[in-house]
DNA sequence: AGTGAAATTTATCTAAC
DNA sequence: GTTAGATAAATTTCACT
């Protein structure tokens, strides 16, 4: 039986080059990507289909300046949980999909167990924040405040290296 | 003198309405934007350039799979630098932009200086990495490695409270 | 298989009001 | 803010290699 989950699309060179695009810009037209991918537009349309039903383009997404919309401070938190159970872990895991304050959480090995991305208005409003979720969750052992200063690189655009890909 | 950098344009329930589905899906077209807003299409529209005008939408990217690209490995990097000073973190800060290995960093207060999101081929790639990136690097007193088992919530979507925003 | 060209549908932009 | 017409883009169909 195949493990449907491991299954990804074969990318070739030209699908590389659509892709470095989008992840910077995905308002591109299929004309101006066709340029990019030395393709015609439909040729470029029909990949891009591909590529989204075969979730390599997991999704398209505005990115919103949170100053502009009143939540200028971003914390990154890492978090400890008691105890490393199965139990504990999934409630947690629950917990963070649930809250929308946390943009993201990732369930990491090292140091700690979690590390969360948090958004605030104000430092009070994350102080507020803390004692709800961190202080008052008896799972939870310690956790540790970072306050973001500089996003030096607020990007989540993956290095593609298209000479490394195969010709299509 | 005004404070241009701290210019934002006002934003009102309905810009919320657009901004927080825009967030999940930079796709939908005026026409389903427009039955969200409860407004038509052109006004959507006006809106829209508005918003990326203003900078409030300062980017639509699509989200590509690590998986899918071949970089299957996501970490996070905490580095503390040897000194610091403005020189020192300027030069890091520099790097940090020109490496792609390095899809996001975060200059931060706390624990440590820096906090990096990298993505690899492999354990072995980054162990590479940190060879070529952190160990050849003077200005870097000490880094830790945490391995993402698991991507709970990896959105960047910020919560808008639309109820909170003012009318139209 | 995958590609390219033309026609249709659909969305977006540019006026009007 | 809306409606209507022009422009441009995405989809579909079909022929080609």
């Amino acid at each position: 039986m195949v493990n449907w989950e491991e299954f990804v699309l074969h990318i070739d060179r030209i699908d590389g080059r659509i892709l470095a695009a989008l992840q910077l810009d995905n308002r591109l037209t299929s004309d101006q990507l066709s340029e990019i991918a030395h393709l015609s537009p439909t040729a470029v349309q029909r990949r891009l289909k591909r590529l989204r039903a075969g979730r390599v383009i997991v999704g398209d997404v505005s990115i919103v300046s949170p100053k502009a919309v009143g939540r200028p401070i971003t914390t990154l938190v890492s978090v400890t949980l008691e105890r490393e159970c199965a139990q504990i872990i999934d409630r947690f895991k629950r917990s963070i999909r649930t809250t929308p304050e946390i943009m993201t959480g990732y369930y990491v090995t090292g140091e700690t167990d979690f590390v969360l991305v948090i958004t605030s208005k104000s430092m009070d409003d994350y102080e507020d924040f803390t004692r709800r979720f961190f202080l008052e969750n008896p799972d939870i052992k310690c956790f540790k405040t970072m306050v973001i200063m500089d996003r030096v690189k607020s990007g989540f655009a993956i290095p593609i290296e298209v000479d490394e890909l195969e010709d299509a």
